[in-house]
DNA sequence: CTGTTAGCGCTTTCAA
DNA sequence: TTGAAAGCGCTAACAG
């Protein structure tokens, strides 16, 4: 007996391993090509045999072979995120908005954290590029700069996110942290507030801190004010070591203390909080807190804390849109700027005297 | 004169397009089947020709073709994470402790979300199958059921996180949320407390939200009491949608309004506590609340909120590690229970009389 | 509009 | 221990 190429074919339909192109082809009695062409350039295609492969992609539930296309294609509709951590909050809300949008344009997002290390944030790239990633997004201006040697190498568009470039070397999505916190820094010195105390992230390779930092002290300066070195206290965002921060500024002598700390994230000022509540000091009328990022965490404390509220749903957008646009040779823009907003509520007031 | 074949390489290491193993292999003078024993199985290769090979490797930047790689063996090195959502505090960590893990063990995370809509999880799954992903970490028990004939059929192991699978018919790391709460039950029943409120996610596909009111209900009939119909709100897990719920419980007849309402987790939690504090409803006294989960967002409240511990890290590591076991043939466990704790905090107190 | 053919960059036999 | 050569599944160029 003959071996009967039908049976072959039945047999294959009811397989459980993988169909290819090649399967789909041979049940819609088409090419390949043709395959490929129903489901990427469908218009090149008559309906009839359309709907012929389309009948037959279903049947043998067939989905392209992601690696060969990238291979033949050079695309792999990857966008790699790199991140400082998940575990803050925003950091979180900005890869969600960025994946809700690179989704409905049939990318996918590979994640990656670097824990606020500039070394492992170029060490995890690699591996992306590796990994055959097409684009990429970055958190703040600062990195290694073999990072840009090597997405330049490797013919990678990237884009910068929660800062503006002003040099204008780089793509950049973001907001301007410095003016924003001068501008809360000015509220309380209108209040009348003298002596500051800080709690900052680790400003090493983190613009973002450093700006933030910037911002208040620049305020300062211009009001002839200056932060004491005993009342500014650099630690990892969470909520234990915001805690032992504010601890040892309330160790200090009631007449060096300050009347009022900022904090570059809203994690360190509710830590902050936490420390007065246990050392039974009144916020606001005995220390005014204020925070950075406008949190729930932060907006629902008791009193609630004054924030500042980053635009990171919109960058988060925009940069989702903008590594699209470079990435199918559209126009875009350079760098975009999101407004912020001081959001003053009850963590805050006058001195007592 | 004859092209000088020295000089074209010269002008290739120079170059700044991506270098490829045969790059390697010329720079060397080697065939790329060398220069891939030196990457892949280091032993096979006499100890003079592979310095000569890592030397080429690293003055090109030589990175090896994911694509082509993944294509050829049939591995992609990358883990997709679907997840209900980034916004919620917990997700995030999980990613978080999962990525840590993936990464030091050289694989990636691919990341999606579905937003509580299991269509939509199905949906990105299939995306992602299609850009090669080698194998899957779900949150929860309840999925749609095509989602797991593809998963068979493309041969993809997975895992399912939060839940423990008592049919034994998935693989699965969690805890027992219905333990979980209807322990926390229990300690309100003891406190005094006789009329319940509940506030829940959305249960609809979602076993998380049904076990824990499963929990509830339970422990409340062994008491002989009941939820009453008005008493219990369904809602998207945001602090608004949980004002919201929880605004409604309080306009109930005082004789009808419940003495204490627990929440699905802690978000709800937080934004009955803000519903309560604008009514001029006084926690614990007139109301006593809690939470699931732990988050810091519930630990810093004023009270601070009593909760449900999840071991969310716990459960993140394991899946990481459960699923390389998978990939690499080694053993594994079916399905691993780390144990939750109920962490009581002033949020709750006898009900007044 | 559709089929044929070549080859993306790598790993893996098979031979030497 | 190494090289030559085949081919993973797909898409793009070229014919027809």
């Amino acid at each position: 007996m003959e071996p009967n190429p039908i049976s072959e074919t039945i047999i294959k339909e009811g397989g459980s391993s993988r169909s290819s192109a090649k399967d789909v082809a041979r049940l819609a009695g088409v090419s390949t090509a043709t395959v490929s062409r129903v489901l990427n350039t469908p218009y090149q295609v008559e309906e009839k045999t359309q709907k012929l492969v389309r009948d037959a992609v279903k049947k043998l539930h067939y989905v392209p072979h992601g690696a060969a296309r990238a291979l033949r294609s050079a695309r792999s509709q990857m966008i790699g995120a790199v991140i400082p951590s998940f575990d803050y909050a925003l950091y979180a809300r900005m890869t969600s908005a960025m994946q809700t949008a690179l989704d409905a344009k049939g990318y996918s997002v590979v994640l990656a954290e670097h824990h606020y290390n500039l070394k492992s944030e170029l060490r995890t790239t690699e591996q992306l590029i590796r990994h055959g990633v097409d684009a990429f997004i970055f958190v703040g201006l600062t990195h290694d700069a073999e990072l840009f040697s090597m997405l330049q190498n490797y013919g990678r568009p990237y884009i910068l996110t929660w800062g503006i470039d002003s040099t204008g070397h780089h793509p950049s999505i973001g907001f301007d942290s410095r003016s924003a916190t001068f501008d809360l820094t000015r509220h309380l010195i209108d209040l009348g507030h003298k002596r500051f105390g800080l709690l900052s992230a680790m400003v090493n390779g983190n613009d973002r801190a450093t700006d933030r930092g910037t911002g208040i002290r620049t305020a300062l300066a211009q009001a002839g004010l200056k932060l004491s070195d005993d009342c500014v206290q650099y630690g990892s965002i969470d909520l234990a070591s915001a805690k032992a921060m504010m601890h040892k500024i309330l160790m200090l002598a009631p007449s060096h203390r300050p009347t009022a700390v900022m904090c570059t994230n809203d994690v360190f000022a509710v830590g902050a909080m936490t420390a007065c509540r246990e050392a039974g000091i009144k916020i606001p009328d005995d220390m005014s807190i204020t925070g950075c990022d406008d949190t729930d965490l932060g907006a629902t404390q008791t009193p609630p804390l004054t924030s500042i509220h980053t635009p990171i749903t919109e960058v988060g957008l925009a940069a989702a849109e903008q590594i699209i646009a470079r990435l199918e040779g559209q126009p875009y823009k350079q760098s975009q700027s999101f407004p912020y907003k001081v959001v003053l509520r009850a963590s805050v007031c006058k001195p007592a005297y």
